[in-house]
DNA sequence: CTCGCAGAAAATGTGCACATTTTTTGGAGG
DNA sequence: CCTCCAAAAAATGTGCACATTTTCTGCGAG
């Protein structure tokens, strides 16, 4: 009864956008949080089933998902969460370095105090976390120190192109996981902010750049390549389990 | 017969992805050329019509185009062609000028005699083109000139973003179109060359600098806000006139 | 035991029939 | 002549029933 499958089922067609939001964002999450390891297929009709919602509904959340390079579409044969190569990686690394060099020069022509105080509080954010002892707001506050940087100039362009590769290295360390010891060097950050306040661009292009270079030397390649079949009712556990298949 | 239109209709599912890719292009080259101005409808039942496809198919590229934000997508009120404000143009031209400012410092580390020499081939092109007073071949060169800079670092990202910029500045020079006399300015293109050869990376930003703020100070506003109602079959003048309408 | 290959099962792709908005139309009243 | 409003018309959104394609399975030949 759970879905009335009575007479033919006409179209009700109501519509209720939250829904796809939820979806969306669901799967994102999972993705972004690299708990969808690289190679898993991602079928409609299980993801239909976990969700509770219509096959066509995650259709079209997978459809744009792979429009968006999150997933891998290939036709007539579904999606599946993609398998950067170490190459891919480098040139994510490699896009964000040469756009933050960028960034930094037309930052310095536009520093004032109230920006570096903005950010010296952001170190200060950083730097609680690293004594703390607290990985995951490291990791999120090292992204957001970036983040900052290119917000301060105020393009949006640039700030969507930013948070696209940010997110895409994101699930790239869940591949190549960047030795989860030290953590991504704070005073790297700190010196960047510093050669700013001087208005010295060259130093901080110099910084910056040492300091991507610095992150990238940490990836290793995982030759293992897990097979990665996995069960997504597991990934998703619980989200919304109106109904549920026996078998 | 055309279409057999016979019996209930049962889906006949016969895959043709280049069905797709066909109309997809139409539209994007049509919205490219600036044949679609700003603030069109873009109306499913009509583009159907003309295509001479389902709906169904017009509706999935219509989203892909809302989803790479070419169209602008309002819900349960259709797909229009967006009208970029002078801020939108803005932020387009400075991210530009920001992302080629880190191309060059990126650059000047890997310069060669080949690339040097390649980039003064096609600066020969240019000038030709703009001797030649070839209008079109010149805003083409123009824009590939860039293209050619980025792609020298052989970074996929990088170039998949400088391509999205001059995508949508193209379609903005159609609402603000940049006066049709003078071009490009090929000299300010040479000069950005002639300082790469010499590794001058400071002189190659000022000359890149220098180079869009001069095309962004020929932007200028045009107010008049046409209403823009526009004939989609004019448009799209007998691309696939399978079917039509006779009202 | 491996390989190959039908047949079955499952998954993807598409048109269509509606439901739900949104937009247009046509007067009635001020 | 303009404004407001209800009904009609048109457009968008969604589930579903298939067709098509891919993947899985079982079994027999080498």
């Amino acid at each position: 009864m759970a879905t009335q499958r009575g007479r033919t089922g006409k179209g009700n067609g109501k519509a209720n956008p939250a829904e796809d939001e939820a979806v969306y964002q669901a799967i994102l999450h999972a993705l972004l949080e690299g708990k969808l390891k690289a190679g898993t297929k991602l079928a409609e009709p299980p993801l239909a089933d976990i969700f509770g919602v219509s096959r066509e509904r995650i259709r079209k959340v997978l459809h744009r998902l792979g429009a968006e390079r999150r997933l891998e579409m290939i036709p007539n044969r579904g999606a599946r969460v993609p398998r950067p190569t170490l190459d891919d990686v480098r040139s994510v690394y490699e896009a964000h370095r040469v756009l933050e060099a960028g960034v930094l020069t037309q930052l310095v022509r536009h520093v004032d105090d109230a920006l570096i105080e903005r950010l010296n509080a952001h170190l200060a954010e950083e730097r609680a976390a690293a004594t703390r002892g607290d990985r995951a707001a490291s990791v999120r506050l090292s992204g957001a120190f970036h983040v900052h940087l290119v917000e301060a100039l105020g393009n949006a362009e640039l700030s969507r192109f930013l948070a696209d590769l940010l997110s895409r290295s994101s699930v790239m360390v869940s591949v190549y996981e960047p030795a989860t010891d030290s953590i991504c060097a704070v005073d790297e950050h700190g010196a960047i902010v510093e050669a700013l306040r001087a208005r010295d661009v060259a130093r901080a292009i110099a910084v910056s750049r040492e300091h991507f270079l610095h992150v990238e030397s940490r990836l290793h390649l995982d030759d293992d390549t897990t097979p990665a079949a996995e069960d997504l009712t597991v990934v998703f556990g619980a989200v919304k389990p109106k109904r549920r298949k026996a078998r």
